[in-house]
DNA sequence: TACACCAATAACCGACGAGTTATGTGTGAG
DNA sequence: CTCACACATAACTCGTCGGTTATTGGTGTA
């Protein structure tokens, strides 16, 4: 029962893949063709890592004759920014607790 | 010449590590023993999650007498904060490219 | 001083994953 | 129909990394 945040870290931890991902964020839709251009890997291992983002819900991907187009889904970051503002919820809380109780020790 | 971004994707993709991370944000310093007992780990594995972690700069660790205290660093994610919404921002400035093109188009 | 305890390091192992080359599948072009 | 192209899949290699046990270093305790 993998978290969907987990997904994501371990989706978005290789340098490869999260370029691409990059990619697609900055210059919007774009064919596995010219993903691989700029990608430093071979097609297949581009490939491969799309294949990796589309299951982490990172990416969509559009055939379109011969070729597959790929666009950034950016929606799916949503549980990273979460889990995020959930740790430093805690550290917030944690805070407050301390402050009651340094509040309550003056008293 | 790793950007921060990636130390802390690659230091937070492992699910032991990160309950480490996220145990010491909930409940704020904690001995390597207290964090081995709920880690479903061994002691030295703890032991090296918390290096990996003190190096991404994630906790910082307090010697006192013969155990070792740690406690998250919050401060450390903001890279991670940082880059989310610089990809949230290039999609943002597609959008409005686009939106532009659509009023010059509607002209 | 001797001993127990806590944490870190060493040395090793197995699995996972990112990369490769080779091949398969489908689609436009000639 | 045939061929070339775009992409996906297969099969494999190899490095990295998370785990283990064994050991060391350092500190309180009897």
């Amino acid at each position: 029962m993998p978290q969907p945040h987990d997904i994501l870290f371990r989706t978005l931890a290789d340098p490869t893949r999260r370029a691409i991902f990059e990619r697609l964020c900055r210059d919007g839709d774009q064919t596995v063709r010219a993903l691989t251009a700029q990608a430093g890997v071979s097609q297949p291992a581009v490939s491969k890592h799309l294949g990796v983002l589309k299951r982490a819900g990172l990416v969509r991907d559009r055939h379109e004759g011969r070729q597959t187009h790929y666009s950034a889904q950016l929606g799916a970051l949503a549980p990273l920014i979460d889990w995020t503002s959930q740790m430093a919820g805690f550290w917030e809380s944690r805070f407050d607790d301390l402050e009651d109780l340094l509040k309550r020790m003056d008293q």
